[in-house]
DNA sequence: TAGTTTTTATCGATAATTTTTATTAATTTT
DNA sequence: AAAATTAATAAAAATTATCGATAAAAACTA
């Protein structure tokens, strides 16, 4: 039994298909096939049910490819102990952020990351929250940026910054000629929100106090970015919340539409999460530095109420 | 990257020596040496530090080793899950007993259980309890035999029964008139034991209430086996303590030299221990049940005082 | 200090293993 | 029914591990 006839195991086991996996293992399938199969000879025990398709692990195959997950882990940690002895900070380094972060937190630290530890090549990928964490617990990625808590065993948070959410209310609304928003004012229907997928959107439905799947205006404007809303809600199709980072983007004639909420205000816990197995932890600790550094002075709220980004019950 | 690898990194780093290692690994010295250079150049670091004799590790070499270990044992795992599922026991295992619980445990268990697995080949070692929780460490035995509890994070305890403390005491000795004796009123001195190194010396040390290094007598007698301190004891040279189950063994003129505690007895716990990394559980629990089987009925005493095998702390 | 022994590294030959290319058989999709 | 996918097989090529012999280095011995 070698890592490697492991790795083909897992790679089978995650594409379901013989010659997918073996491209992405970079070898051709006829060596994966007679790699498998000698490791199947070996053990005296079918891995893949080769009878269905796509394929399926066998009883045992679960169980095989959940200890090779763990063997697998716990070998590409001996590169993370060398590379933690010589003080080296390099190699790849896949992030995976949400939307929602990406514009604004991003350019705060990259320069300044890549500056720092020129020799990590480092991979971004804009995802969403579910997308990160299952490619989180496949190893496709080694770290993401998203709102936290996520409730999930296997993943780890640092909590970065608590970025609040900032109203932006339109000429004419109920609310335009308050100084501060309360929470309590807030209604589901009158506010513009993001699309299905986005967690902020949760966020502010887990924010209002009342939801209803009902919808009495009779429409719903939903977009994919910010700036598209922050257009929409000028127009006065209704007021929408923004993360208080994007404010800071708004130009000065902009600058009038904002409210704040009044202390505490509601605000979302922004965190570096990673899976528990800490493999790439040096990565890590210096990604979650120079956030630390450059967060720094620009966002310190200490006075928040924190809302889960999780899916309302209620829905 | 292999296993192979790591394997030959830990024998020499057991043996500190690469011939000795190569002979322990069933390949030449050569084929070790160009193996671990491999490795060395592939992670870009020296594991053993070759100047020093004997060969030292490395500050990452401990601690590559040390992730080793953990990668073997996960990797020795993948028999165990394929065994378990194909309800299959057998195969090689070792178990370890101390001197006090071989001759009147083994013969208790050991055909039943050959007969009952006949596909495990049962490789046997009368070990002192150092010896076995070192080689439960190493993974040069699957499992030990030793009276309990041993207060060791790495090692774990399935107690399997309680064994009563009997007094032997000579005609003429001062507690000879006494149906039952008391710890109160054993006195070091006049007690023979075993040698050093038998973990029931320490607990008779343990059980009696005064222990001084010096010796009223003059003389003290050790010996290595309980049948010699029988013999020592019945020539009137003092009393002594055997465990219950050898007790059975004496033949009927002796039987009345013999004194039981009076309730609770002092005895020792006896245990099957094994590493926690729990390989090679489904044969644990195969010899677990064999012994609870035969041991059920032959010794079955609830009301019992547990004497620590641990090395008393007034010494 | 010179000689002897022990131990590790090096080298070339060879055996074993892995991978690839080419092909076939079986299955699914169109 | 034809085309496309997919996995298994066979044979050749490439790679890698192992061995035996030997050299080099270090550690004992006298």
């Amino acid at each position: 039994m070698t890592i490697t006839q492991l790795k083909y195991v897992l790679s089978v086991a995650e594409y379901q298909n013989f010659t997918v996996a073996a491209e992405h293992s970079f070898v051709t399938q006829p060596t994966l096939s007679m790699q498998i199969q000698k490791l199947e000879d070996e053990l005296d025990v079918q891995i893949f049910n080769r009878s269905k398709k796509p394929i399926e692990l066998t009883d045992v195959g679960e169980k095989v490819v959940e200890q090779a997950k763990i063997i697998v882990s716990e070998s590409n940690r001996i590169t993370d102990i060398v590379h933690q002895h010589k003080g080296y900070i390099g190699g790849e380094f896949r992030l995976g952020i949400i939307p929602t972060i990406m514009p604004t937190l991003l350019p705060m630290f990259l320069n300044n990351f890549t500056n720092r530890y020129p020799k990590v090549k480092l991979i971004i990928e804009e995802l969403t929250t579910e997308e990160i964490i299952r490619k989180l617990m496949d190893g496709h990625i080694d770290a993401g940026l998203a709102a936290t808590p996520l409730q999930n065993e296997a993943i780890k948070e640092r909590p970065l910054y608590y970025e609040p959410f900032i109203g932006l209310i339109p000429e004419g609304h109920r609310l335009f000629n308050q100084k501060k928003i309360e929470a309590d004012e807030l209604e589901m229907d009158d506010i513009l929100l993001l699309e299905d997928g986005h967690c902020f959107k949760e966020s502010v439905i887990n924010l209002c106090r009342t939801y209803r799947a009902d919808n009495k205006k009779g429409f719903r404007l939903e977009s994919g970015s910010f700036d598209t809303l922050i257009k929409l809600s000028k127009e006065g199709l209704g007021m929408t919340l923004l993360p208080y980072l994007h404010t800071l983007d708004l130009n000065d004639s902009d600058q009038k539409y904002i409210r704040e909420f009044s202390s505490p205000p509601p605000a979302r816990e922004v965190s570096l999460i990673f899976h528990k197995s800490q493999l790439k932890m040096q990565l890590i600790d210096a990604l979650k530095n120079t956030i630390d550094g450059v967060v720094r002075g620009a966002i310190s709220f200490s006075d928040v109420k924190i809302i889960s980004p999780l899916q309302n019950s209620r829905r």
